[in-house]
DNA sequence: TCCTACTGTTTAAAATAATTGTCAATTGAG
DNA sequence: CTCAATTGACAATTATTTTAAACAGTAGGA
């Protein structure tokens, strides 16, 4: 992380010593000296009050620190975050990547039998679409309803009320795309 | 800042348990319950691992932590924030408020005798524009040279080449804007 | 019911961060 | 140069976080 020569270079920036940060902060020089040296790992407490003293935010502070990094292409499968709904018990949404950073979320999602995501009415705006992988599933959009089978696939605009049911007797699997991911 | 419902909130989505959670980050489910209580503030590095395991970066996390609350309108002198500019040595830049937030920037600037902000060539897209308010200064914009006295402004594209220098004897306030405040 | 497996909470002990006081190096004024 | 003031760094102490282990509550199955 290296949050040490960050705070250090915009403290400098600021044209503020280690004792005349430390006293806006209500800290020790001492403290600032050990932190700016990354020989400890301050809390948030004490980083929040050296921020707050300078003054700059704390999601500010990180946006800037966080590492660009090479942009990540390739996940593995067991590098899918899980999402768990809060309505729809027992469907698996495993997401590709994080949602926050891109402007297109993929979804790997995973119905048991009897698997219900309810009628929730109009959510984000945006489209989505999906294919069906294994078993089947019964979609439906703005209430047309269709059972979808290996190779069928669905595109609407999420808008729209839509409702996914697993009414087949054997594990339902789809991988879908929204955009944008306001989940 | 209460981090901890943030922690937790963000962590039940997730589906996980303090337990699940800890053995990722590799610190101990009796540490997330205190942090999730807010009966301790994590460190840095402990935090870090807890949203690396989750996965949300810090600046994420921050991002939708930090207070929304009440808009600041009012500040008091002692609230602006000096920004020492790389080149221009001895110039004073007090900027209201925080840039990130807001699309408008607006700055007290101060100018002793001699200052001189140098050619800078062209900088970022937008406008700028300001009045003096005490003394007086030389200003270059694409080549036109004009001296301005209290009550005199400026106002042109900011990527035009411009340059600031106090060819007076007694110092010069400025207050000056900017948009988009890409400083 | 009992048992197992899970949840989150709480406590003393261990590990770590923060303070205190001191130090050498630097800067500016006389 | 000399002195005073200020800077950042460091060691030892103090304060805090973190751990490890035990606790109580819940849910499900035999």
């Amino acid at each position: 992380m290296d949050i040490g020569h960050k705070l250090r270079s915009i403290r400098k920036q600021r044209g503020l010593s280690q004792r005349e940060l430390a006293a806006r902060a209500g800290l020790t020089n001492g403290t600032i000296s050990l932190i700016e040296k990354n020989r400890t790992s301050p809390s948030v407490a004490s980083l929040k009050s050296l921020l707050d003293a300078i003054p700059i935010s704390m999601a500010e502070f990180f946006s800037t620190l966080e590492e660009p990094e090479v942009p990540k292409v390739f996940y593995r499968a067991d590098e899918f975050t899980e999402i768990t709904p809060g309505s729809a018990g027992q469907v698996s949404l495993r997401q590709l990547g994080n949602a926050t950073d891109h402007s297109l979320q993929v979804l790997h999602e995973t119905y048991p039998p009897g698997a219900d995501t309810g009628p929730e009415l109009l959510s984000h705006v945006g489209e989505e679409a999906g294919i069906v992988v294994k078993g089947s599933v019964e979609v439906t959009v703005d209430g047309v309803v269709e059972e979808l089978h290996p190779g069928d696939g669905y595109l609407f605009d999420s808008r729209l009320p839509h409702r996914f049911r697993n009414i087949g007797k054997v594990e339902c699997e789809v991988v879908s795309a929204c955009t944008p991911p306001t989940f």
